[in-house]
DNA sequence: GTGCTTGCAAATCGTTTGCAATAGC
DNA sequence: GCTATTGCAAACGATTTGCAAGCAC
């Protein structure tokens, strides 16, 4: 808890009891969580949370680089506390987003450049049947 | 015309004036298009033309792998008809989407498996400033 | 005619906004 | 006390759905 408070003061984000609750579940649960599910989360514990305050809060954390909004889906943002270099595969038939640990070979964020566009972000998405899935279809 | 009226029958699509329209914008429109840009668009020549029918085509187009689908912005889909394998550049200053000739290394649609997951598309992101920007900001 | 396609209107869902109440330095 | 944060309700925008009318073979 002290750990997760000193993270948002050093990032001069104030620490508020939703703030911390919500970076402590997205570090306990680097599931790729939709807005969503981040409130359902929380109202078990704080039964008073709104969905505004979920929004406001990944937005602040989105702006300070403490996750990533990954929009592989197309349906809702997906948040990824998981901040360093790796791309995701999301199952067409469960759902389910797996991290992928790949390097991206192009460049790395902030410092290189793509036919002259500089490049802040890199996200790749794979699509397909995840292993799971497949071991069930063929059994 | 008509080999755009043969590449939907070839797929089994019934090529009804709509789609074929629709296929002809994204043709000679290479542009990464919303929904709604394609809808504003074909409005122009066939003002009768519902919302809901450039959603029914653009599904029936996906499904049938005519064209892609970028959720890269987050916002909203766009629609892509170059279905070689590319990158896409979004521009966080001025929206504009650009193509980028990357060949993903790790592997290819339909071959390949990552971690063991089969993989059916790989979408390549790039975020952050186009060389247009760079230029104007630093002028 | 039968079945698919179209297009209108209404519904849905994720997200944002306006604003008053609240909390923490 | 002042300022930022919270949380409610309403608005919004992209997309989907229900359904009646239209079209093509």
């Amino acid at each position: 808890m002290e750990a997760l408070k000193q993270k948002l003061v050093d990032e001069g984000i104030k620490p508020t009891f939703q703030r911390i609750s919500i970076l402590k579940y997205l570090e306990e649960n680097s599931k790729h969580p939709t807005a969503d599910m981040i409130y359902d989360f929380m109202r078990k514990k704080m039964p008073t949370i709104s969905k505004t305050t979920v929004y406001n809060t990944v937005h602040t954390f989105l702006e300070n680089g403490l996750i990533n909004e990954l929009t592989i889906t197309g349906q809702e943002s997906r948040y990824d506390i998981n901040t360093h270099n790796h791309h995701h595969f999301l199952c067409r038939n469960c759902g389910k987003i797996y991290d992928v640990d790949i390097q991206c070979p192009h460049g790395l964020p902030g410092k290189d450049v793509v036919d002259g566009h500089k490049i802040d972000e890199i996200h790749g998405y794979f699509k397909g049947i995840c292993q799971d899935c497949l071991r069930k279809n063929s059994s």
